[in-house]
DNA sequence: GTTGTTTTGTACTGATCGGTTCCTAATTGC
DNA sequence: GCAATTAGGAACCGATCAGTACAAAACAAC
């Protein structure tokens, strides 16, 4: 019917989350956001109704962006030890500074605006399903409440890991770090 | 030096901390910031030359407020292990979905403010080291590798944990989580 | 082509933003 | 007392905010 919509849905998305994910909900402008988003006003309050609105279709879009590849990430690398693997979520940024839109999201929104926080919390529990996964294939015969207690300090250090990121360079040694807290070495001293 | 100031500096920047914490900077308008200061604008621009300024001393206040206070704790409790001791970083805050005020301010402005950034860091690092300093006070003689890796991911769990919190309610099991951290307990499964 | 429908771009809106001006009130030093 | 200085308060400022109105343009159905 009619005039079909000129820009892509999806680049738009991308942009929205990108720039919400870098500045956050109240520190982007709408001509900050149109820019990111490549609409003008008119399209975008036609396909948005209003800035909360992208600002949770752009959380939508990092779902099935971000969190599925990491989920699928954590699912296939084929490494001999679960440390090995989780230690990618604390692998340094492409972009530095940027942090994680999750905890971004838990941080600045969450308080105030119900919607934001299910979305957030209901993909830190996909981050951690994923994590309890890999921990859960390296060890299959563990205690199921150890691991879902490993997997909860492990998503914790991961959403502390993003936001010290955001303000300083972090040292590394995730791997070494890890395997101690899932066990895999000998005692401490 | 004539007429002196009316209001209490104190109250002021601890209601300044109050509204900053709760609402974050950007979130923040000049009416909110003045009630919760109890000032109007010419004393508030007379003191504080800007919102930023403000800010920056409410991060301050912070630090000799809430940030030592935590330091004196931790050094002064008197339980058998570490674990136990460090557990109150992690208790139910009084006031929810408040979080800290570091990792507030870390995730908000650190990335864009220097200042914002140098004093979230330092008072991180101050934490920090109470950390590693109850750790050390109950293993005196720990690989000082070990025991900085171990405060260190004790202090990226808390921020984790405030950032998360801040979201939705969080499990408890602290002490028993720590302890197998800090290798209280006897190896897992 | 004509009609109907939807997108797009621009001009515009009232509200609110952080910050300034400026006058009055209160205090100190003399 | 008087002069000097500063705090306090309210009116005011241009800029910017998110959101709207509306006309032109582009397509589909016929």
């Amino acid at each position: 019917m009619s005039r079909p919509r000129e820009f892509d849905m999806d680049a738009a998305l991308e942009g929205a989350m990108d720039i919400f994910w870098r500045q956050g909900f109240a520190a982007t402008n709408l001509p900050d956001l149109l820019t990111a988003m490549g609409l003008t006003r008119g399209s975008f309050y036609k396909a948005f109704t209003d800035k909360e609105t992208a600002y949770l279709k752009a959380l939508d879009f990092y779902d099935q962006a971000v969190v599925s590849t990491t989920v699928e990430t954590l699912a296939s690398c084929k490494t001999d030890t679960a440390s090995a693997c989780l230690a990618q979520l604390f692998a340094p940024s492409p972009e530095p500074r940027r942090g994680c839109f999750i905890c971004n999201a838990m941080v600045e929104l969450a308080p105030v605006n119900h919607r934001v926080a299910v979305k957030a919390n209901r993909m830190s529990r996909r981050l951690r399903g994923a994590i309890e996964a890999r921990i859960l294939q390296h060890r299959p015969a563990a205690d199921p409440d150890w691991s879902a207690a490993a997997a909860d300090m492990i998503l914790h250090l991961y959403f502390g890991h993003q936001a010290m990121g955001k303000s300083e360079d972090l040292p590394g040694g995730w791997p070494g770090k890890l395997a101690n807290l899932l066990g895999e070495t000998a005692a401490r001293p």
